[in-house]
DNA sequence: GTCTATATCCAGATAGAC
DNA sequence: GTCTATCTGGATATAGAC
């Protein structure tokens, strides 16, 4: 697991004052509540700068986005390296991202309980970038080994993915108690059993 | 059925102009990106009329998101006194639900495909309104009737509702070519295998 | 390359005529 | 009760000093 591995050194999940701030108020704010100012003001770097390097909020935005789909792109890429069968790597990616529910909160509420269109409506939509498209072919895999009942992709996935992100957004709203990483057999469990048919 | 016979007659799904014009330009644009003025322009409402009767931008999204969720209420009402049994319940919400993606596909949108809390922040969280609640409830009546394997509450709700929910979204998104009715076996037949057990 | 002070624009809200 | 013209605040973006 190289990426809990590079991160956990790391008192901030990125590199960059800027992009931790404005990661933090667009999620606790919503982007459009936000001020450059207010980027200006928690990450102390000036308008100025600001403007140098990203020209503009926008720009801050696109960049963030861009560098967490990135990071989703990586943990899966380290999820399938290291592991051969496609059912278990989608097991290990939603552990991961369930463990990152915890640890990473800002990173995994910006991907997954974030309108981008709201704030990016010229970036490629979320369900059709790489690390989602890498799900799918996962997905795929898994259905074509035969390990997986033979249904229809979109119907597959969207269990598989549907219910971990459900469980996401319900733990980020608090209505889910208990770290999600101790309900990820009964999880796994009922939709592999519904599944494997 | 009343709530699909109810408003079938009608040519716009909300009986309010300012309501189906901010219902639109918020799907399609983002609550923050829609100005007052283009509601005015859209509704053919003045200004003056508007603050009247809303007493504002925030007033018109907060009227609407009860609206909507109110919809939703009834849907689930219709449902739950015309069918017994909570598994067929739950089914019959999703089918209708689907439905109305095809035909009232902004209303569905503005409830399953929107960041609420990014500009009513202090509307209480649509996971804890009435009709999400009822179908939790329903949810758990059907495990307590043994219909549905003794698993968590909230993972058996997040594989049902969010598997909807994820469909929804994907197909809104253009991602599903053809209208989800024609999964509707496929998926539900895939979850109960796997919560029946 | 970094900063502060300033300009410009535009959305939300209001006042007051009809 | 409905409308139009206007005010005001605040945000983005820039200009220019250091």
């Amino acid at each position: 697991m190289p990426y809990l591995k590079r991160l956990a050194p790391e008192p901030e999940p990125i590199d960059c004052k800027i992009l931790t701030a404005a990661l933090n108020l667009f999620v606790e704010k919503g982007y459009h509540s936000v001020s450059i100012h207010e980027v200006q003001k928690i990450s102390d770097v000036s308008i100025g700068s600001i403007y140098k390097h990203f020209g503009g909020k926008e720009g801050i935005a696109k960049q963030l986005y861009k560098h967490v789909l990135n990071e989703l792109d990586e943990l899966i890429d380290g999820v399938t390296t290291s592991v051969e069968d496609p059912v278990v790597q989608l097991e290990e990616i939603i552990k991961q991202l369930f463990e990152h529910t915890e640890t990473h909160e800002y990173i995994i509420s910006f991907l997954f309980y974030t309108k981008h269109t709201d704030f990016l409506p010229d970036e490629p939509l979320m369900n059709n970038s790489r690390p989602f498209l890498k799900i799918k072919e996962i997905t795929s895999n898994a259905i074509e080994a035969k390990n997986i009942n033979n249904t229809n992709i979109n119907v597959a996935s969207s269990i598989i993915l549907g219910s971990a992100i459900r469980m996401i957004q319900l733990r980020i709203d608090g209505l889910i108690d208990d770290p999600l990483i101790n309900h990820l057999d009964t999880l796994m469990n009922n939709i592999w059993n519904g599944l494997k048919a």
